[in-house]
DNA sequence: TTCCAGGGGTAGA
DNA sequence: TCTACCCATGGA
């Protein structure tokens, strides 16, 4: 099967892939040679496909690979490349500053998902006080140990879904993750989705208040102002900063000293509703080794 | 051995 | 509200 989705003018699928880390993650695979992002996805009803995401200047090509409902496979790529967020409203802005001009020529300003808020949460909570070779390890084992395989190459595997996790007893849980203080927040979070008690993808569907929002984020166990920031900036909510050590490290060279997180939020406050995401398409002098 | 990485939870002030 | 401390993991 494949489809074809038309995209907005101001869509970029590059610059989508390209604005963090994401697609290095599994079950993301990018394939650089082919330009195609890859990913197993297991869908509502359980089936496992495969999917091969490229894309033209007219629109994306999502070739699948299995049997599977379009309707469904249609909503998470259009998530996961953020077809819906209207970016108009900052692509102006960014023109009405010379030093973001550039930003909404590039067409900047979407970021990939994942299919789910779940997945993109774990993830957030994955790259928390670690360095990014162990987010990817974690990840890793999350999707290779806990993730439904793709029948027609079951090394292959979707990301697990909270059923999945909470499916094994914490300890196993824990001591195949790998994750650390983390597997706590991790399996607490799929256990509560899993047993009903939360019900994390219909906060997408609320149309919440920014303030609301970033409330309920915050409730979630491991994940704090960083956290929360990142996903708000997934889920089109771009006036909080995602301050990290990244953005620490960053400011501190540009202003020649040494900075804290109060200082990186002065700095953006200037952008105003958009400093989340300005911040993180923000060019910097000097790009760090 | 010690430090710390794309932070968060908690206690105590 | 702010600070200090601890937290599992693994690489440098």
């Amino acid at each position: 099967m494949r489809i074809q989705l038309t995209v907005p003018a101001d869509f970029s699928f590059q610059e989508t892939l390209s604005a963090h880390g994401w697609r290095r993650l599994l079950p993301f695979v990018w394939r650089e040679e082919t330009q195609t992002l890859e990913r197993a996805e297991e869908l509502a009803s359980g089936d496992v496909v495969l999917l091969k995401i490229s894309a033209t200047e007219e629109e994306v090509v999502v070739d699948v690979q299995g049997d599977g409902d379009q309707a469904d496979i249609t909503r998470r790529v259009r998530r996961m490349l953020q077809l819906d967020l209207p970016l108009s409203g900052f692509h102006a802005f960014c023109l009405s500053r010379p030093e973001l001009a550039h930003l909404a020529q590039c067409k900047r300003g979407r970021m990939l998902r994942c299919s789910t808020l779940f997945e993109d949460a774990l993830k957030v909570i994955a790259t928390s006080n670690t360095t990014w070779a162990q987010t990817i390890a974690m990840t890793a084992r999350l999707v290779e140990h806990f993730g439904a395989p793709w029948p027609q190459a079951p090394h292959l595997h979707a990301f697990p879904t909270p059923q999945q996790i909470a499916a094994v007893p914490f300890d196993t849980f824990a001591a195949k993750a790998r994750m650390g203080y983390r597997s706590a927040y991790v399996y607490a979070i799929a256990t509560r989705i899993a047993d009903g008690s939360l019900d994390l993808e219909s906060w997408q569907e609320e149309a919440l208040a920014a303030g609301a929002l970033q409330k309920r984020l915050l409730s979630l166990p491991g994940i704090g102002p960083y956290g929360a920031a990142c996903l708000m900036l997934y889920l089109g909510k771009p006036e909080h900063v995602n301050a990290d050590s990244w953005a620490r490290m960053l400011l501190g060279k540009e202003l020649g000293r040494p900075v804290t997180d109060k200082d990186v939020h002065a700095f953006f406050a200037d952008y105003g509703p958009w400093r989340g995401l300005v911040y993180n398409f923000y060019p910097w002098s000097e790009t760090p080794s």
